[in-house]
DNA sequence: TTACTGACCTGCACGC
DNA sequence: TGCGTGCAGGTCAGTA
């Protein structure tokens, strides 16, 4: 499922391999795909067509390619989006929903999807920053060097709700999702539930610590792959689910302790965590 | 204003 | 073999 590293490998494949390239023309297979461009699937293929694209960028999990202009091209992955750089005369995906073709017809890029929970917008870019209208709610994420560590504690402090719902909450902290909010809580030794306004400043620096460190293991071994769902640029899984200590490993012992790692329900998913590293608190939230 | 819930969507695993 | 059900989960509109 592609969190924050997966995203960026993507990016960085992107920026290999679409930068400079001009848009020679846009195929539309399935409207939902560009669900979120308003107008429509004709007028995202013809405002596409003919613009070059500039080095892409992210924020949290949405990516987006520059377009010569005020405008880039927003992709978000959703569950099961990849954005695919294949030769022209490659058999088309299954789920193929979207093709850009460019004038230098070596390449093209494809955008895969299997669920569609994912898609492609034009958006207009505000002025300062370059980030996409769309995009402008969401918060930094912590990899991100201008994160502002003090800022996120005391927002978290406001807050009224669970540890966990809280690292979901790309308002407030962007890039996190469940796979990696279950392993930064277990280096973090902390319950999904810990009412946030209960988490001291001196809680949240090993939090933060550790939601950076398991994102950026993650972002060296390719990010994490449980099936084909998540590939890079050229379609190569990552490796990263080989070393998950929390996530997906109900009823095997915790790497620390040895304690079997237990899966509940929450939010209408699932919360992995070792019970005795990350007991119960008195109080319970989300 | 804030927190929470359910819908969206498809393929796979599993039980019958 | 075929059918039904549950599950995976990021985002956002609607609700409390």
């Amino acid at each position: 499922m592609p969190e924050l590293p997966e995203v960026e490998v993507v990016r960085r494949g992107l920026e290999r391999w679409v930068t400079g390239r001009k848009v020679a023309d846009v195929t539309v297979s399935h409207p939902r795909a560009v669900r979120r461009h308003v107008p429509g699937p004709e007028d995202f293929a013809a405002r596409l067509t003919g613009r070059t694209i500039g080095t892409p960028r992210r924020r949290g999990k949405y990516l987006w390619l520059p377009l010569d202009g005020d405008e880039a091209l927003l992709a978000h992955l959703g569950m099961s989006g990849q954005l695919l750089v294949r030769p022209p005369d490659a058999p088309d995906e299954t789920h193929l929903r979207v093709r850009l073709r460019f004038t230098d017809d070596v390449h093209e890029l494809r955008f895969v999807d299997q669920r569609t929970f994912g898609g492609l917008a034009l958006a207009d870019v505000t002025p300062g920053d370059g980030v996409p209208l769309p995009v402008a709610h969401i918060a930094r994420d912590p990899l991100d060097p201008d994160f502002d560590d003090e800022a996120f504690a005391a927002a978290l402090r406001r807050k009224r709700t669970g540890l966990k719902r809280a690292l979901l909450d790309q308002s407030l902290i962007s890039g996190v999702g469940n796979i990696y909010a279950d392993e930064a809580l277990w280096r973090a030794r902390l319950h999904y539930a810990r009412p946030t306004e209960t988490i001291t400043r001196a809680q949240v620096r090993p939090l933060l610590a550790a939601a950076r460190s398991v994102m950026s293991d993650a972002l060296e071994q390719g990010g994490t792959s449980f099936d084909s769902l998540y590939v890079n640029v050229n379609g190569e899984s990552g490796y990263f689910d080989r070393s998950l200590d929390a996530y997906g490993r109900a009823g095997l012992p915790c790497r620390r302790c040895g304690t079997l790692v237990v899966r509940e329900p929450f939010m209408n998913r699932s919360s992995y965590r070792c019970p005795r590293c990350q007991p119960r608190p008195r109080r319970l939230h989300g």
